[in-house]
DNA sequence: AAAGACGGCAACCGCCTCCTA
DNA sequence: GTAGGAGGCGGTTGCCGTCTT
C-alpha cells in the first residue's frame, strides 16, 4: 500500500498540465517574474498559480519569455559564431550560448540540427579534398573543412611557433578572425512591453541596452584585440564595432558588477527590490563567470590564444 | 483540393551535479 | 556520509505549419 504523502504528491503530479503555454499562463509567469524575481522555481509555478511543475516554468521563462532574449533569425555573424564555437566546444549548447547574448542554448541546439548541420553535411559531401583548401566556394566561407580538422588545425597553430606550417596557414586561411566579431546588440523589448506595458517599465529598455551585462565580454576583449590589429596594421575598421575605450568601460561593468547592479532599477518602484542578476543573470548569460573555467579546457584561453595564431602575428596587454 | 512528406521548434525526459538538512 | 530536492544540460519527441505531389 503506498504512503498517503506519496499519493497526494502523485495526485498533485497528475494534476501538473503539460505541452503548449497558453497566453494566460505566460502572463502569469511573466507578471510573477517582473514583480517577484528569481527564486525556487517549484516555489514559483505554486505562488504564481501555475499548474506546471517548476521545471517547466524554468525552461519557459529561460527559453521564451525572458526579456533580454533576441528573437528572430539568426544573423550571418552569429551563424558564423555559432559554427566556429561548436568547432571548439560541441555540443555544449549551454556555453554557446553564453556567448551569444540573447539566444538560448535550445534555439541554438534547434537551429544547428536543423540548418546548420545540414549545410555542413551538404558541404563536407560536395567539397572534395583537393579543393578543401578554397575558403570561398563553400557556405559563403564560413566552414570550410571539417570539425575535426579544424580543431586539429586549431591544436597545431596553437602550439606550434612556425608561422610557416602549412596547417597554421591552411587555418589562418579559413579562420577569419573578424567573423567573431559580433554587432551591438540590443535587446528587443518591444514585443513584451507591447504586451504587458504596465508591468515593465522604461528603464527595462535600459537594461537591455547594457548589453555587456555578462554575454558578450569574450567577444568585446576580442573586439579589443582587433582594434589593435587593425591599428597596427592600418585596417579599416569594421563597421558597427565599438571603440576600445568603449569595451573597456563595458568590461568595467563587468569587474564591477555590483556597481551596475542598481543603476538601472532604482528610478522603479515596481522592481526595484530585485537583483539584475536575479532577473537577468542566470540562464545562460548567468554562467559566462563561472563558465570562464570549462571542461577539459579553457574556452578564455582559446580566445587569449587567438593572439598567438600565426596570422595574428601581436601581442595585447592582459 | 486533399493527402502525405518534410522541417522547424517548443517542450519533455532522463541524467547529472550541487546543495542542504 | 547520505538521501532528497532543485536546477542545469543535452538528447529526443511530437506538434504544427508549409511544401510537394
Amino acid at each position: 500500500m503506498r504512503k498517503p504523502d506519496m499519493m497526494g504528491k502523485d495526485s498533485i503530479k497528475s494534476k501538473l498540465r503539460k505541452g503548449l503555454w497558453s497566453p494566460e499562463e505566460d502572463e502569469k509567469l511573466i507578471r510573477y517574474m517582473l514583480t517577484n524575481g528569481h527564486g525556487c522555481w517549484s516555489d514559483i509555478a505554486r505562488n504564481a498559480g501555475l499548474l506546471r511543475c517548476g521545471k517547466s516554468c524554468r525552461l519557459r521563462w529561460i527559453n521564451y519569455l525572458r526579456p533580454d532574449l533576441k528573437r528572430g533569425a539568426f544573423s550571418q555573424q552569429e551563424e558564423d559564431l555559432i559554427i566556429h564555437l561548436h568547432s571548439l566546444l560541441g555540443n555544449r549548447w549551454s556555453q554557446i550560448a553564453a556567448r551569444l547574448s540573447g539566444r538560448t542554448d535550445n534555439e541554438i541546439k534547434n537551429f544547428w540540427n536543423s540548418t546548420l548541420k545540414k549545410r555542413l553535411k551538404m558541404n563536407t559531401s560536395t567539397t572534395s579534398p583537393n579543393n578543401r583548401s578554397e575558403p570561398n566556394d563553400t557556405l559563403g566561407g564560413i566552414m570550410p573543412i571539417n570539425e575535426h580538422d579544424l580543431m586539429t588545425m586549431y591544436m597545431d597553430s596553437s602550439t606550434s611557433t612556425s608561422s610557416s606550417s602549412m596547417q597554421s596557414m591552411v587555418f589562418a586561411e579559413q579562420f577569419d578572425p573578424f567573423s567573431m566579431l559580433i554587432n551591438n546588440n540590443h535587446y528587443d523589448m518591444t514585443n513584451v512591453s507591447a504586451s504587458f506595458p504596465d508591468i515593465i517599465p522604461p528603464c527595462m529598455n535600459q537594461v537591455g541596452m547594457v548589453e555587456g551585462h555578462h554575454g558578450n565580454y569574450e567577444i568585446l576583449e576580442l573586439n579589443n584585440k582587433m582594434e589593435l590589429l587593425e591599428r597596427d596594421f592600418s585596417l579599416p575598421p569594421l563597421e558597427g564595432r565599438r571603440s576600445i575605450e568603449d569595451n573597456n568601460a563595458l568590461i568595467d561593468v563587468k569587474s564591477h558588477n555590483n556597481h551596475f547592479n542598481n543603476s538601472c532599477f532604482n528610478n522603479t518602484n515596481q522592481i526595484q527590490s530585485t537583483k539584475v542578476e536575479e532577473l537577468f543573470g542566470f540562464g545562460n548569460d548567468g554562467q559566462c563567470v563561472e563558465n570562464l573555467k570549462m571542461g577539459e579546457w579553457d574556452f578564455e584561453g582559446l580566445m587569449q590564444d587567438i593572439s598567438s595564431f600565426p596570422f595574428l602575428d601581436y601581442q595585447v596587454d592582459q
